[in-house]
DNA sequence: AAACATAAGGTCATCAGATGACTTGTTTTT
DNA sequence: AAAAACAAGTCATCTGATGACCTTATGTTT
């Protein structure tokens, strides 16, 4: 026999879903300020410390906003919502690094030639100061390795698309974190200048708006990237 | 004149930044029991909703477990956690959506490239399953549509990249919430052959292992599907 | 009249004590 | 030995109090 549990859920759960129901009812719009806790919690017939949680959770699901001395609002959209948890990348296994690492290559791909097509002038400039950082760099592990990451901050925002923006920029930054030594070893002197030949001709295709040669060039870029990597991933 | 801030933390940021940081050092590992919330106030000097409010920060990244009675827990890492937040559908713009559903076209011709390296014959099974029962309901759009997600589910499924997985997932429950009403409208009698064709196409390639080919079949598909959804997105 | 200073009210942030609920392990009872 | 009762540890919630902070209104000075 197996009853249905009673009371599964926690009170603050219960909250937060009645308030995201409000969300989605139309009660509650962005930009609407909450009534303040103590009401809430006589609305709900619970304690505050019960209200709190559940807006602490809604907060944490960028769905709300509390400040101090004024109240709680409810937040517009906002596509930085459409990141991925940095703080967890120091626990990830080599398994999980591989698996995150193909994700980055075909994010990176499919923004490569999207960007072929939505890259304005300004985008190439920012691409092109990129590669000439690098260039200025050459030998320089820490320099090569900033103007690289600039290289591909550029690319992704020629996409004008804000989401892939924000989940290329988290995937990428938790790898930095989770390779933190290994990366370097592709800025050698030689490695330098293979690198900054691949970025080019990405450029170079992205400035010529050809979608499949600015995909082609990136995936030889990422490829050989991956290949220099493997014996850390392996 | 600028002054640097006093205080900007609030005590529970501060003391889920001292957790985090334990975890990193290594003090702290997936599986540990973390010291009650008791003992936890009294070592840094906070009262409990503090130390309560921290874990509950540290839970909702994904990172703690607490369970009633037992304890507080750190949990190992897990791909789940590469999902995007799903409860904020109901609040995006059109422009949103229009990007989202740009990541889900890289994502998926992505995954169909990457499955046709990877796929199990689990895998064709599953998508072969899909693929009748979109057939058997033809007409039905109800089940046509849940058809048509099995087979999306089982092709990303055959990357065996859980990380994707989560993320492609993630991304398709975000686009049907959204867009609730309209996606029905692809699943008219006409339209389910043309999609079960174009599905088809898909499966054989992966089949085949002709990554190319997998590419160019979910390219096709989707920009048929975006086309019939071009309306409701300008 | 304009600028500044002060006070008041509203609200979130934190603390501390108390009670309830849940899990685990031990002891007692049958 | 099995079942039931009990105890200890812990998280969940409630409550009242205090502090910090922001906004607004009011008063004061120039």
């Amino acid at each position: 026999m197996n009853y249905k549990p009673i009371r599964t859920k926690k009170i603050y759960e219960q909250v937060a879903d009645s308030l995201l129901e409000s969300l989605k009812n139309g009660e509650l719009k962005p930009g609407d300020k909450l009534d303040s806790v103590e009401s809430l919690a006589g609305s709900f017939s619970v304690g505050r410390s019960a209200i709190r949680e559940a807006l602490s959770a809604l907060r944490a699901m960028g769905i709300l906003e509390m400040r101090q001395g004024e109240g709680t609002y409810v937040k517009a959209f906002d596509p930085s919502r459409f990141s991925l948890p940095t703080s967890v990348a120091f626990l990830m296994k080599k398994e999980d690094l591989k698996d995150l690492m193909e994700v980055r290559h075909i994010l990176e791909v499919g923004a490569a030639g999207t960007a072929a097509w939505t890259r304005q002038e300004d985008d190439l400039r920012a691409m092109a100061q990129a590669l000439s950082d690098m260039e200025k760099a050459k030998g320089n592990g820490e320099l090569g390795e900033k103007a690289d990451l600039e290289f591909h901050i550029a690319l992704v925002q020629a996409t004008q698309n804000q989401i892939l923006i924000n989940l290329m920029n988290s995937v990428s930054e938790i790898m930095m974190q989770a390779m933190r030594e290994t990366r370097k070893l592709l800025h050698t002197p030689e490695g330098t200048s293979r690198l900054l030949e691949q970025h080019k001709q990405i450029l170079d295709a992205v400035k010529a708006q050809d979608e499949a040669l600015a995909q082609e060039a990136m995936v030889r870029h990422l490829q050989s990237v991956e290949e220099h990597l493997a014996e850390y991933l392996s």
